[in-house]
DNA sequence: GCGTCTTCCGAAAGCGTTTTCGGTTGACGG
DNA sequence: CCGTCAACCGAAAACGCTTTCGGAAGACGC
């Protein structure tokens, strides 16, 4: 291989000078049209590849955003990571930035990584995701001025750059399909408060229960952490009133497929005494029996958009609160949500 | 904040020369423990952080690795990636070198990238995963000379550095496991061979059977793609033998959910008239009627441990032969593999 | 009291870019 | 033929750090 070619030595074959030679591959206006090809060529030709670290130090930019993944306050196994990252490697590889990752064990790690950004300056930007209705970190990132753009909303994100999907309007949906099915009697099973989507979720079934003419009862508003167990123990919960609900909007997949698992148990088979529906999209809720139906968000462009986005940002081409960007879920009608039984039996 | 606080300040702070100030910081054995003392805390106050640009420009090392996420030719949604970057980044941060992710959409890009990080020797290493069994990757990275680690193993990866899991010992434990229930008829249903792990899984099955005194039949081993459709698919031709299997191991957990689908659409309940045992410990095997029997992989530590081989690679403390690590996998018994119903019957 | 070592530190030359600031052309109008 | 103005390009100073090289000071033996 030797040496990798430098500035230098592409100026000293073409007898140009060495800030010429920069300027011309950075498309600069005073470099005429003539000079710059012919250093693109000779460029192409020695097979150049700037040095990334002198440019950095030079210019003063770091062309590298960070991914800050969820504090490890509990599993990492979602599968969207996966991804998401993908996604936003790929946005920023197109533009020849880098995408470095940042796993803070805690909530204090994320801060000092914060700080530290801050103060280095190392990354131009940083995306965060799942985030919380009431989330510290949008105060802190505006105040250390630190360019970010969210992977969900917050309470205070108008002046912020997010993306989010209309979780409110998916469960509006959801519960509108199920009361157009001829159920009257529908559930719903959320997560905590604190997460953003949850409350969004739980405020969209409300919305469409009042939509299509139906009271909310309170004890029909369940709430769970989100697992498996969670699901579980809420369709339990559910299961033991004394009017048990038809139909139940759950908040996650993973939630769901509890639910459903509560429902055997009880002797009952999801999608027939009683239907269900969960979000999130999983492959794996077609893999169980009955498949479960759910409601999927674009993922795969996500994280480019998030990448975009945020380089705009960081390049000053707009304004945080004019990047926001609503995406829409789409109903997967699989195995669990029929017409209720006494309907059908009429 | 103010300016950030670089080398001279410090120096002039303290009348020492910046050169002394580096390397204090960098704990040169020719300065003074004194000094050194002073430096230090005199850095500490001021909140000084290195610019890392300069650094990486002036002493011509990088300290970041890149992960090389499995070339998108299916779904990234794998659980365990997001684990295994996050156990990388984690391990790199405590000794404060970076992790970027590149993201090749093929094999092209993906050696485009390989040759990049050749010519301009940006990433100190790379860390790879999903190895195929004759995997050209191990041989041009060798020749271009760039360390890495491999998460997983290859045909010819005797001279370089990887982690991987002892795939042949695994499913020979599973077979005889399923033998010392008194299973006879145990079937396989593996991977496409190009993957160096499906490779080795089914040599597995044929030692377990071997050990247990039990013939491989030819119909039991049957290949298909790692997906739920696949596994129902093997298990439908399974089915269809003459003398079917009562019991079966599959090469990953979603193979296996897609055989239990099979077998119930063929009235039969899994784990009672045919045994089926997966692989990789996904939660949401558990989720299932009757949940699934398994194997889990460390996978938490697989990260970290990663990095820390790269790491030393990078630094020349280890050769890449050196530097390889099999771990065991450990059975989790859930409910899919029980004695054989004829035995039951006795 | 003179060499010889250590021990410790400073000066300065990079590392490979970017970017500011002038300066040299040639065209062009008067 | 002189001044003016574009259009292009070169010189050189950053950017903040590392690292080599050498030198000053003190310790030590004799």
């Amino acid at each position: 291989m030797g040496e990798p070619t430098k500035l230098k030595v592409i100026a000293e074959r073409l007898n140009l000078s060495q800030s010429t030679v920069s300027r011309a591959l950075n498309d600069y206006q005073d470099i005429s049209n003539r000079t710059k090809k012919l250093v693109r060529d000779a460029a192409q030709e020695l097979g150049y590849e700037p040095n990334m670290h002198a440019r950095r130090l030079a210019s003063g930019k770091s062309d590298t955003i960070g991914y800050v993944m969820p504090a490890q306050d509990g599993q990492l196994t979602e599968t969207f990571l996966g991804e998401l990252i993908a996604g936003l490697a790929t946005a920023l590889a197109g533009r020849s930035w880098d995408l470095t990752v940042l796993a803070p064990n805690n909530v204090e790690e994320e801060m000092e990584i914060f700080q530290k950004v801050a103060r280095t300056r190392h990354l131009s930007g940083l995306v965060i995701s799942r985030t919380y209705s009431d989330d510290p970190r949008f105060r802190i990132l505006r105040e250390l001025d630190i360019p970010f753009v969210s992977h969900g909303r917050s309470n205070d994100c108008s002046d912020t750059a997010w993306i989010d999907v209309d979780n409110e309007g998916a469960f509006a949906e959801m519960t509108s399909y199920l009361a157009g099915l001829g159920h009257r009697l529908i559930a719903h099973i959320g997560g905590p408060s604190v997460y953003n989507f949850a409350r969004q979720r739980t405020d969209g079934w409300r919305r469409g229960l009042a939509e299509a003419g139906l009271r909310a009862v309170p004890e029909y508003a369940e709430t769970t952490e989100l697992s498996f167990e969670g699901g579980r123990r809420a369709m339990q919960r559910l299961l033991a009133l004394d009017s048990a609900p038809t139909a139940v909007c759950c908040v996650s997949d993973v939630v769901a497929i509890g639910a459903m698992q509560a429902i055997r148990e009880a002797g009952l088979r999801p999608g027939r005494e009683i239907s269900i529906i969960g979000y999130d999209g999983l492959d794996l809720g077609a893999w169980l029996d009955p498949p479960l139906t759910t409601m999927r968000q674009p993922l795969q462009s996500a994280g480019r958009m998030l990448a975009d986005m945020l380089i705009k940002l960081v390049e000053g081409d707009v304004k945080p609160r004019d990047s926001q960007e609503l995406f829409r879920a789409s109903l997967v009608r699989r195995g669990t949500a029929n017409p209720p039984l006494q309907e059908l039996a009429i």
